[in-house]
RNA sequence: GCCCGAGUGGCGGAAUGGCAGACGCAGUGGACUCAAAAUCCACCGGGGGCAACCCCGUGCGAGUUCGACUCUCGCCUCGGGCACCA
């Protein structure tokens, strides 16, 4: 390694500077916090990565960056930062990446792994690297399990038949983003088939109002507005009520939610989605090859091109009838694949003169349509209720409904409870066992970890299960009940819940009695500032707090909300799209690092744009900062050698408190970009009046060191400084030097500026509108007009309208 | 179709009711050099003018205002997300 000299006046070279500070960092412990008695903590996340075998690209390195110039800027206002970093490398990608190359997940995990690490330690992030965690370590995913077996225990998890997608030619389920327009994404020619399959779900949807609530609560959650937008939208809450439908044969009703009441009197007819338990029953035996024809058909559908795909409306009629509570008319009963099993009660009455999708269908067999709602919002055709609004005809009827026992007010949630089942191998196996005297049975918690297997041939096989079944020692196991012959639930577990609760995990993983120490729960979380990407607004982030939530009312937290504040990041564009794998238009930080360094590097991601906002990568911009970087560097040297000039003048006075207060409000309201230029402005200024005063120098270096820590601690060494720049503290403002004496005042004429003037800061109205009068530019275009208005704006500017 | 963003010089972007284009990149001219790189100095939205200056200009069209990139209404384009949710 290249000696440097602390005094050294060489040119900057990036390399030696940051093995130098790496090495040191790491052996002195600088960016490990006491985790059990900080003074002041401050937990600052970042969403972990997924370790592909590509590396993190330039994407990925804005991001991390952004959130660690963000914990560096806490740690030198004082706070005790914590910052810790993983991996989430279970799951269908890497396994199918794994079966793609040949190699087993197990043995490529881990390389994936060393190499993120490698990179992420090459950017200089404050990682914690003690806390690390992985997802697939057992030491890990015994908890996983463990919160599953609570959640269990709670009734919060439970298992029921579910539709899936079903590949027949990989004879295994797939994801929805693994099907492609009604093909699956490995066999173009193959069609996507629809299946119900037993999984296991959390019950999410029980704190669907609680989860919606807290979105609005700025005391639980601070968080930004698109990522909160996009959570309400999913859950999905709507009003209206459920409505009971006597079946015209007398045996039965069949149940219906709408959100408007008010139309009663227009439904005409009433749809079932095909899977409904009814259709069997009002089927009458004219119709019922033609209705299981259809049901059939509509098995053989994917699930997504049923909710994407073809729009036409298709259904058949049932035979049967219901009657219409409101006017008592018997009304046909079809059914219909745009009425979905998963939502409301799987049935509808369909109002085709009020909404579009009945009227199409309607319209395409032939059914009435009968309006009850004029121009006027007033319910017409509506027996008692005609006249009404209809906005209050809804309470009116629903009232009505209550009254007669058939109907109810209800609130609806488009959200459904989180299937968690994967039949697949690389996942924490569902800690289940099943007996056939005990039925399904919780593995013990004494008895986690259950360990993955490590399975030669992990590829799902024609059984469908999870290839796990396939490996009868681990299979086969006694009931822990009973003692009796049982065997292993082969599901393993979405990755979504090992992502749901790893914060939970960084500040105790030395802990392998307990999943969280509650005492280092209770002193860092929740987590204070929470930085990811907006792809992860709503699964993630919604499981995240669901857990959170559950385990609050299981007793295993104090909190229910996880994260204090959440800001979304920006994405990285190059060639005017989204950089993504699937684009091919990633870019590997690698070659910038080794040829910038990666401060350089750090410093032009974060002036590509608002960090919310992302920007566009274009390399031609990175000499600008590293340009910046080596005029600071120059800098540093005049302090050292030459004498400090003894004075520092208004001009530099004012731009260094100015550019404090700047940057200080910039990298709160992470807008790095602008808090880079004003270091930029305020080296220019430095350098036109040729001034190297140490302590502005100073400043200067700390408010860069969140955006280049190693380049910062070298010139804060250079200027004789044995400690740390991150024991430092942040520089404080004069705020009375934040605006110059002598201000300069625009002077227009109609609105437009024809000149400006010096006036002491403050002047009062009088003076200034004087010196506008008098201004010679100003008052060429007054010339033959008189002043009809004036308008002052102190410190600001004169507009002078004329006429 | 619905929801969320965004449209400003050659390029990335700045300014959230008050001097449009901060800062940076690229470019042009000059200094240094045998030369080049690096560095330094100057210029750098368009049009007119010898110049002082003047006119035009923030996706398009209206409006509010003394004054609009910024606010309001109606469009267009791009990006991201969701999608037959009754």
């Amino acid at each position: 390694m290249k000696h440097l000299h602390p005094a050294s006046d060489q040119g900057y070279d990036p390399e030696a500077v940051e093995a130098k500070w790496q090495e040191r960092w790491a052996a002195e412990h600088v960016n490990e916090p006491d985790l059990d008695t900080p003074t002041r903590p401050f937990y600052n996340l970042m969403m972990y990565p997924y370790p592909s075998a590509e590396g993190l690209h330039v994407g990925n390195m804005f991001a991390f960056t952004g959130s660690d110039v963000f914990g560096r800027f806490k740690r030198l206002q004082g706070y005790d930062v914590f910052e810790p970093i993983g991996f989430d490398a279970f799951g269908i990608h890497s396994e199918n990446y794994a079966i793609k190359v040949g190699t087993h997940p197990a043995e490529l995990i881990p390389r994936n792994i060393a190499n993120f690490r490698r990179q992420l330690r090459r950017m200089g992030g404050m990682f914690d690297w003690r806390q690390e965690l992985s997802t697939t370590d057992p030491a890990y995913y015994k908890w996983t399990q463990w919160i599953f077996l609570q959640l269990y225990k709670a009734g919060k998890a439970y298992k029921k038949l579910g539709a899936v997608n079903w590949c027949p030619e990989c004879k295994t389920v797939l994801a929805n983003e693994q099907v492609i327009e009604g093909y699956c994404e490995r066999h173009p020619g193959v069609r996507v088939e629809q299946r119900n399959l037993e999984q296991w779900y959390f019950r999410i949807t029980e704190y669907a109002e609680k989860l919606l609530r807290h979105l609005d609560d700025a005391s639980k959650m601070d968080w930004s507005e698109s990522t909160a937008a996009a959570q309400r939208n999913w859950m999905g809450r709507s009003e209206g009520a459920d409505i009971t439908f006597k079946l015209a044969s007398g045996d039965g009703t069949m149940a219906v939610f709408t959100t408007r009441p008010d139309t009663l009197f227009g439904a005409t007819f009433m749809v079932l989605a095909p899977e409904h338990p009814l259709v069997g029953q009002v089927t009458t035996t004219a119709e019922r090859s033609a209705v299981e024809d259809y049901v059939r058909a509509t098995a053989a559908k994917d699930i997504v091109s049923r909710r994407v795909g073809e729009r036409d409306k298709t259904g058949v009629f049932t035979g049967g009838y219901a009657i219409n509570p409101a006017t008592g008319a018997e009304i046909p009963v079809w059914i219909a694949d745009y009425v979905l099993m998963e939502y409301g009660t799987g049935a509808i009455m369909a109002v085709p003169a009020h909404d579009e999708r009945d009227l199409e269908f309607a319209e395409k067999f032939d059914l009435p349509v009968v309006r009850v709602i004029d121009e006027n919002e007033r319910l017409i055709a509506s027996g008692s209720f005609t006249g009404r609004p209809a906005s209050a005809a809804i309470g009116d009827i629903t009232h009505w409904l209550e009254e007669k026992d058939l109907g109810r007010g209800k609130v609806q949630y488009r959200l459904y409870d989180w299937c968690i089942s994967r039949q697949r191998y690389w996942g924490p196996p569902i800690p289940v066992i099943y007996c056939e005297d005990c039925g399904a049975v919780p593995v013990p918690e004494a008895d986690l970890p259950v360990l993955l297997p490590p399975l030669e041939d992990f590829r799902p096989d024609d059984s469908g299960t999870s290839p796990l079944a396939r490996n009868e020692e681990w299979y086969f196991v006694s009931c822990p009940d009973c003692g009796e012959r049982g065997h292993r639930e082969t599901d393993v577990s979405d990755t979504f819940l090992d992502s749901a609760w790893y914060y939970l995990r960084y500040p105790s993983t030395e802990f392998d009695d307990r999943p969280l120490d509650p005492s280092r729960t209770k002193t860092w979380c929740p987590v204070a500032t929470y930085i990811g990407g907006n792809e992860h607004a709503v699964l993630h982030l919604l499981y995240a707090r669901f857990l959170a939530m559950a385990l609050h009312d299981l007793g295993h937290l104090e909190f229910d909300e996880p994260f204090l504040k959440f800001r979304a990041h920006g994405l990285i564009v190059k060639d005017g799209a989204k950089m993504s794998k699937s684009r091919g238009n990633v870019v590997i930080p690698d070659e910038y690092v080794a040829r910038w360094g990666a401060d350089t590097f750090r410093m032009y991601l974060m002036s590509l744009g608002p960090f919310q906002e992302g920007g566009d990568f274009r390399d031609a911009g990175i000499s600008g900062p590293r340009r910046f970087l080596d005029k600071v560097w120059d800098l540093v040297g005049r302090c050292v050698s030459e004498d400090a000039i003894g004075e520092i003048n208004h001009t530099v006075m004012v731009k260094w408190h100015q550019t404090k207060h700047k940057v200080s409000q910039d990298i709160e309201d992470l807008k790095y970009n602008t808090a880079i230029a004003a270091l930029m402005e305020l080296l220019n200024v430095l350098r036109e009046v040729q001034c190297h005063e140490q302590r502005v120098v100073e400043d200067m270096l700390v408010m860069l060191a969140p955006f280049a820590p190693h380049f910062a601690e070298e010139c804060w060494e250079r200027l004789g400084h044995e400690r740390s720049i991150f024991s430092a503290s942040w520089p404080s403002w004069d705020p009375s030097l934040l605006v110059q004496d002598q201000i300069e005042v625009v002077i227009q004429v109609n609105g437009r500026t024809r000149s400006k003037v010096q006036v002491p800061r403050d002047a009062d109205e009088a003076t200034v509108v004087a010196a506008a009068l008098a201004d010679e530019k100003a008052q060429r275009h007054l010339v033959g007009k008189s002043v009809q208005k004036r308008i002052y704006v102190p410190n600001r500017l004169v507009n002078l309208v004329v006429g």
